[in-house]
DNA sequence: CATATCATGATGTTATACAATCTATCAGAG
DNA sequence: CTCTGATAGATTGTATAACATCATGATATG
């Protein structure tokens, strides 16, 4: 299972966590990690089975998963995992170099060395599992590195943003991606972290904006999508009874 | 009731309206008109009887709201109408500054004519407010503009954005307002507009800035909190039996 | 007056039931 | 044989009841 704050806890640990935002980041991650690809029907009844949970609450993940926008509920036809369209793809983009260099700048001003440091941790780690070739895990932590950045901003409104555009940025690289390039090029992170510890405004936001291009480049317009059994995906948390 | 898209419709007409959408904008607008103020309990089976629906609708209602930090869910103590701090206050302003420059460029470049003849309307309705003295409505008039500005950005992540930042300065104006001033001075946002038709761009992110600069300067660092009961304030949509 | 206890009320979750709607299958018409 | 339409089954949307859990305020006790 995953290391990161934004990962699912193991089950004992946390007394904060409900049941509910352990469904949801079940699915949330799964998502994340593709091994829900975009357009996946999410059912009901299914899903409550594998986690062993009634559908209140199955229900509920999926409603805040729509609210992010990496699920899509069909009026009496159920929830989906989000398939954005070339349309949208774009428009997630020009969000997020507008958001991205709000929190850059922010995140110069603000970064605690606390900070920085376990971001350069996460190089580490999104380096890893790159040359181990997991390509899931790599996205989901490359997200996490925008994330974290966000999280430097010390803004709310703007992290919550950034969670639900890194959420879709991550669903498109897995309908547009060509080729198994590697989701960031790791040295443009490294570059830009030096560039915020540097507290050199300019620069962090010009690699930033750059670093923003340099992913939607490697983006082709056609995906294709493959289905998956939900019982699966999720065998490591099939409810044990 | 209300005229515009935000509001809640009349309950024959759409089709599309789900009752869980209209209970949704029903406390939506209550709660940005200030017929709720900051910090009242919304008990989930007195709503429930207002609306005439069970909890289940009341909750998901709830949720939506919660997901858009206009109310907060405080487990097991139920749910309040969001009463931002000082330090959250200041964050939205910021926030708000990023996104409404990135909103106000792309409405530049997008901007139909048909769409900014409905602002010119929209900015009538919000004099016509503001001189009747209906404080709630002319607030939630000017949100409005800023919304369908939004809107012609033709970017729905950043219309996402907006809508949930648009609703949080609502509530901070009703908490921290200082006087009885009005929400935005209206000539600001007829002149913003001229920009945006002459397709100036600098101007239009200039006025932009200094719009909000204003709003945020109209405000005091201590609200007094106005409770109310919920049949009052909605006994326009009494459950007839 | 302070603290502990308890009763009440509200929320969180489950289970069940049923209407409305969607989906897939299949029979018959062309 | 293909297309169309009907039908049955599955899924979603909503309501309701029941109960465990937690919070709050009242009461009793020291």
């Amino acid at each position: 299972m995953s290391e990161l704050s934004s990962s699912v806890e193991t089950e004992g640990k946390s007394g904060s966590m409900a049941q509910d935002d352990i469904v949801y980041a079940h699915i949330f991650d799964a998502i994340l990690e593709r091994r829900l690809p975009p357009g996946t029907k999410l059912n009901e009844e299914a899903l409550g089975d594998i986690f062993g949970v009634s559908r209140t609450i199955i229900r509920r993940s999926l409603l805040r998963l729509s609210h992010e926008q990496v699920v899509v509920i069909r009026p009496n036809r159920g929830a989906i995992v989000a398939a954005p369209s070339v349309e949208e793809a774009k428009q997630v983009f020009i969000a997020r170099q507008a958001l991205e260099a709000a929190i850059t700048e922010l995140a110069v001003m603000n970064a605690t060395a606390k900070q920085i440091s376990s971001l350069r941790k996460l190089i580490v780690l999104e380096n890893a599992a790159t040359n181990q070739g997991d390509l899931g895990k790599a996205i989901r932590l490359s997200g996490e590195f925008h994330l974290q950045l966000a999280e430097m901003s010390a803004n709310v409104p703007l992290l919550n943003f950034q969670r639900s555009l890194v959420s879709l940025t991550s669903l498109i690289i897995a309908q547009y991606e060509v080729g198994n390039s590697t989701p960031c090029v790791l040295d443009e992170h490294s570059r830009l972290l030096d560039a915020i510890e540097a507290k050199d405004v300019v620069t962090a936001c010009q690699l930033m904006q750059e670093h923003l291009e340099h992913i939607e480049s490697k983006l082709n317009l056609d995906g294709e999508t493959v289905s998956s059994a939900l019982h699966v995906v999720f065998s490591n948390v099939l409810n044990k009874k």
